[in-house]
DNA sequence: CGGACAAGCTGA
DNA sequence: CAGCTTGTCCGG
């Protein structure tokens, strides 16, 4: 017999989420060029065939297996640094390294690579950087900018680091959306800078070489040797995957640096306490800091009869200045949709109440002209084109006459209007057409023009994402946004406050200054809650001071790390846990069938969830909960 | 995860 | 006892 030839064999990790394990292949001869660490391939497991990742070559196979050949070669997938970033990640937001992976991975397999990225990049000198408030340090550093501030500078820096750094280096540069993300990629290739836009250029930024720009699935964007990174707006929510994993982004690019040992830098108008923990801050001189904040106007409604409604005296008047000034464009943000939320006696104040089951009433069969019919879940009762008003219960249906239960008055009023019911008011108020938003989706590009031309738009939040630019932009109740009972409500408020602020500096399409600048009208019964204190001075450490205080009191982010635990499973993972948790880690619940974990650290907290085993059965365990 | 295979339930 | 559901195990 002759000797057996030495087979090449390599580890995979399967693309198969509940499947933690790696198998070893054989790599047939064909195949050896094309098989590297990170290639993604498809191999046979059990009786099926699933796609995989390379995650070690070659290794020892381990003996007394039989080991099968790798079926197919997919294309090039991750760089190594990028496969051990994601083990990372996945031990960081206790969840699958596949699912990660396929982040980190092409959307199309990819053959081959172009040649690396162009080495001249011939463009404008360093003046620009040396005008920037900060530019890129060492270690992470987080750039307190003004919603006004221009970033460029900084991505210039990390264009030249890039540069210095030899062809096949990369930087990274991550916006908080593909919009952005094409905005940067554009002017940078107009500088004749070379660059990768994520997802499509991902061949490119494969080969190195390049600035790569891209959304937060750019944290994990294969540049194979790292040489400065960047995030814009670095506060921004989006940064955070919903599914779980939950990574945060701008976390996977801190780590990412600190791993390469480069520079990285946080861009944020509003850095969170959570973000401020990583790096050192950098802040400008302080007229500059102002200069990019417009002026925030507060409209204290503390003396204001509750009655009112939504628009202070205030208000009207600057609604109709801008309308009848040409060009000029009212932004009116409400938290909520829908039509009357809560309604309540328009002589009494008595809150209408079902008498059966407590639950809020609404007001039903006013329905009139451009109302748009909202899913109400239980009752089945048409709610439009009926003449006579009643109350009806959201919760159990029952309906009754408007008459109220105390003093027997027969006039309503809605406490809380929901947006159709601002619009119709602000129509009447303004005396012109006013567009309405509701949400981020549903926008057929004939509307989503109309939203961008009209001279009035009402909406929640998602309206600051839909409208480009305005004079003015007014949160017409801004407690419910101060009040709202999750421990990062004054950073999120801040961070709307820095949005509208984009909207009427006109900096969201990068021409600042094209227009006068507007102003940001906060209508509150809280004129001195730290976030709004914060805008109205341009100083964000007024918040971060006033937040640091009680988050360490309270023992919450970023005094301790936290996960929560929800699903069907989770009560036995819950008390499985609590039953294993060490003296540091507190395990608490079920609340509504979710349990909290709280340890000092994340090392502590990722560390204790990857020792206890899950149970079977559908499990959500968010690190870092974004809510709550 | 998802297929394979084994063990348990139903029906004529 | 065939035919189907439910459960557990395992993959190189």
């Amino acid at each position: 017999m002759s000797a057996e030839p030495i087979e090449r064999v390599v580890r995979v990790l399967p693309d198969v989420s509940a499947l933690h394990k790696t198998f070893d292949y054989t790599v047939p001869p064909e195949f050896a060029e094309r098989v590297r660490v990170g290639t993604q391939v498809r191999i046979a497991l059990g009786p099926r065939r699933v796609g995989g990742w390379v995650v070690e070559d070659p290794v020892e196979p381990t003996p007394g297996v039989v080991l099968r050949p790798i079926s197919a070669v997919r294309g090039w997938g991750p760089p190594p640094a990028v496969l051990a970033l994601a083990e990372w990640a996945a031990w960081r937001w206790a969840g699958p390294v596949p699912a990660l992976l396929r982040t980190a991975s092409s959307a199309l397999a990819v053959r081959s690579l172009p040649a690396v990225g162009s080495p001249a990049t011939p463009r404008r000198a360093l003046e620009e950087a040396t005008r920037a408030p900060a530019v890129l340090g060492e270690g992470t550093t987080v750039v307190r900018l003004g919603p006004a501030g221009d970033p460029w500078p900084i991505v210039e820096a990390a264009a030249t680091r890039r540069e210095r750094a030899g062809l096949d280096a990369g930087a990274l540069v991550l916006t908080p959306g593909l919009r952005a993300a094409d905005d940067v990629a554009r002017r940078l290739r107009s500088q004749g800078i070379a660059t990768a836009l994520l997802p499509g250029d991902w061949a490119r930024a494969r080969s190195g070489g390049c600035v790569v720009v891209g959304a937060r699935a750019a944290a994990f964007a294969p540049v194979p040797r790292l040489a400065a990174a960047v995030v814009l707006d670095a506060h921004d929510e989006v940064y955070h995957e919903e599914r779980a994993p939950t990574w945060a982004a701008w976390a996977v690019v801190v780590e990412r640096a600190r791993r390469a040992g480069v520079p990285c830098a946080l861009v944020t108008p509003c850095p969170t306490l959570e973000i401020m923990a990583v790096g050192a801050l950098v802040v400008g001189p302080r007229a500059v800091e102002r200069g990019a904040w417009p002026v925030v106007e507060v409209v204290d409604r503390r003396n204001d009869d509750p009655r009112t409604g939504l628009f202070s005296e205030r208000l009207v008047r600057v609604v109709r200045d801008v309308t009848e000034t040409p060009g000029g464009r009212v932004v009116c943000v409400v938290n909520r949709t829908g039509r009357v939320r809560l309604v309540g006696c328009a002589a009494c104040g008595e809150l209408a109440r079902c008498e059966r089951c407590g639950a809020a009433l609404e007001l039903v069969g006013e329905a009139r002209r451009g109302a748009r019919r909202l899913h109400t879940s239980s009752s089945p009762a048409p709610d439009d084109d009926v003449s006579a008003p009643s109350l009806r219960c959201r919760q159990c249906g029952e309906e009754r006459p408007v008459v109220c239960a105390r003093c027997g008055a027969t006039r309503m009023k809605a406490l809380r209007l929901g947006v159709t019911r601002v619009r119709e008011e602000l129509e009447a108020l303004a005396g012109v057409a006013v567009a309405e938003v509701w949400g981020p989706a549903a926008a057929d590009e004939r509307e989503d023009d109309a939203v961008r031309r009209a001279r009035v738009v009402v909406g929640t939040e998602a309206a600051l994402h839909r409208v480009r630019d305005a004079s003015v932009v007014a949160f017409l109740e801004f407690d419910s946004e101060l009040l709202a009972p999750r421990f990062r409500a004054g950073e999120q408020a801040l961070a709307l406050l820095a949005r509208a602020a984009r909207l009427v500096a006109g900096a969201d399409g990068g021409r600042p200054g094209d227009r006068a600048p507007g102003r940001v009208m906060v209508q509150t019964r809280q004129p001195r809650h730290p976030a709004v204190v914060a805008a109205v001075s341009a100083d964000p450490g007024v918040l971060a001071t006033a937040e640091s205080e009680v988050r360490r009191a309270l023992g919450l982010p970023p005094f301790c790390a936290l996960a929560v635990v929800s699903g069907a499973a989770a009560d036995a993972y819950g008390s499985a846990l609590r039953d294993a948790a060490p003296a540091a880690v507190e395990v608490r619940g079920p609340i509504d069938g979710t349990w909290s974990v709280r340890a000092p650290d994340h090392g502590v907290l990722c560390d204790f969830l990857s020792t206890v085993p899950r149970p079977a059965g559908r499990l959500r365990v968010e690190v870092d909960p974004v809510r709550s």
